[in-house]
DNA sequence: GCAAAAGTGTTGTCCTTACACCCATGC
DNA sequence: GCATGGGTGTAAGGACAACACTTTTGC
């Protein structure tokens, strides 16, 4: 799941220079900041809370951590999605680091934002501390830190992210309708896009599994279900060449 | 050029909260790392230096350097850069973080890695110090701290990034023929391409100056050069949404 | 005149888009 | 029977892949 360096076994004197020659400079606190997306009603979530400092009076924030010491920052970015919302099933994907200099009033913090999307019916939130909530990502206004600058970048990333990759299908059902999978992707992208042509393109990529299953409790005609083919995805992963812009 | 946030403004009893609040944990040194690539003979280099550190005997390292107090990431970046090779006309972008805990022997370094593509022939070496020189990037082997990790990350980034952006065009001289721009994109991408199929493509772009002036003492029949339209790429960047994985 | 690369066009295939009608179900 | 969305087909246009010959220049 995660890629791990090789440990690295120095001689003690070696290893006392390197660290007399690194004592000179600065340290920095690190966070780390999850950007967790979710859908829910036809619209993108993201789950925040509101901020402890008090200088910034109770604004909305990410959830973030400082990362301890011998952390690696993807374990990092997981513990704060377990201890916050319970789950650890989830993938999720380092976008960058932001590092202003003020951008934290009590010292110079590094954060390193991380995206996850999930889905918000099967992760029931059990913790509620600093009015944990699902939050609309179209009515997004002030933010403590920069948070907001964050979240902006990382909706830009998940969009792009998005038609390049099978991300979507962590936010629905295991079973879901190919409408459910269309009003997810305009959701996202922010676009409206055509039904047919939308089915016809599924149908020709061959990644979803008809699993003849219907929908129920729908107050019309139910539609089919299917379960998205990771396998087949996985083996037929392919490199791409091709000049664009 | 960059994106600088609001200078904050809070009161100082609040600051001195959130500086308690920060001061329990511990704190990291941060780094920047460039890799720098070129384009010269054909092929994809990039920029290396010999490692100062006596415990990596010498092996191949990027070029980094510690973050001052109150510098920007990517300021640090540009200042890097600048001290190194003497430039400052060349774009920069951050493409992720490296933060395990073991990759430097001196303590715990997060480090951010930044990516750069430039002109061999336009910006001569100055600056020797520790064996600066441009690399091969096929023929890497064993680097520092996990400097090969970075540089493979960071490659794989940039063939990702010059097929949707015209990054190509800082390799390249100002004046260039068609068969310079090819050379160099099956150098970087690592496939061959198309010649007719190729210049098709650029020539449906209409991105391309034709500035009516042939080469010079090439050994064959001169080509035609041309200048890169940046001016009339930025007017007409589209948002595209397609959906492929 | 020979080597080396420039320059150019056509065809078939595939993908994308735009668009309209009938069907199944709940109420 | 009406509202709601499910499900399907076709035609046109555009992009891309495959492919070969003539031209210009240096030597």
């Amino acid at each position: 799941m995660k890629k791990t360096a090789a440990p690295v076994v120095h001689e003690p004197h070696l290893i006392k220079d390197a660290v007399q020659l690194v004592d000179a400079y600065p340290k920095v606190y690190l966070t780390v900041d999850c950007v967790i997306f979710g859908f829910e009603e036809s619209k993108l979530k993201v789950l925040l809370i509101k901020s402890d400092l008090e200088v910034f009076q109770a604004k909305l924030s990410l959830l973030g951590d400082m990362v301890k010491d011998n952390e690696e920052l993807d374990d990092a970015a997981y513990r704060i999605l377990k201890e916050r919302t319970g789950m650890n099933d989830v993938f999720l994907d380092q976008v960058r680091a932001f590092g202003h200099p003020a951008r934290h009033p009590g010292g110079r913090v590094i954060t390193v934002a991380y995206c996850s999307l999930l889905n918000i019916n099967h992760h029931e939130l059990k913790i509620h501390d600093n009015d944990l909530h699902w939050h609309s990502v179209s009515s997004l206004e002030e933010m403590a830190f920069d948070h907001k600058e964050i979240v902006d970048y990382c909706y830009a990333w998940l969009q792009k992210r998005i038609q390049e990759h099978p991300l979507g299908f962590n936010l629905l059902p295991d079973k879901f309708s190919l409408r459910e999978l269309q009003n997810l992707y305009e959701a996202i992208l922010g676009v409206s896009l055509d039904r047919r042509n939308f089915r016809k393109k599924f149908a020709s990529m061959d990644l979803l599994i008809d699993i003849d299953e219907m929908e129920q409790d729908v107050p019309h005609r139910p539609g089919k279900l299917y379960k998205f083919n990771f396998e087949k995805y996985e083996k037929g992963k392919r490199k791409w060449v091709g000049i664009d812009f």
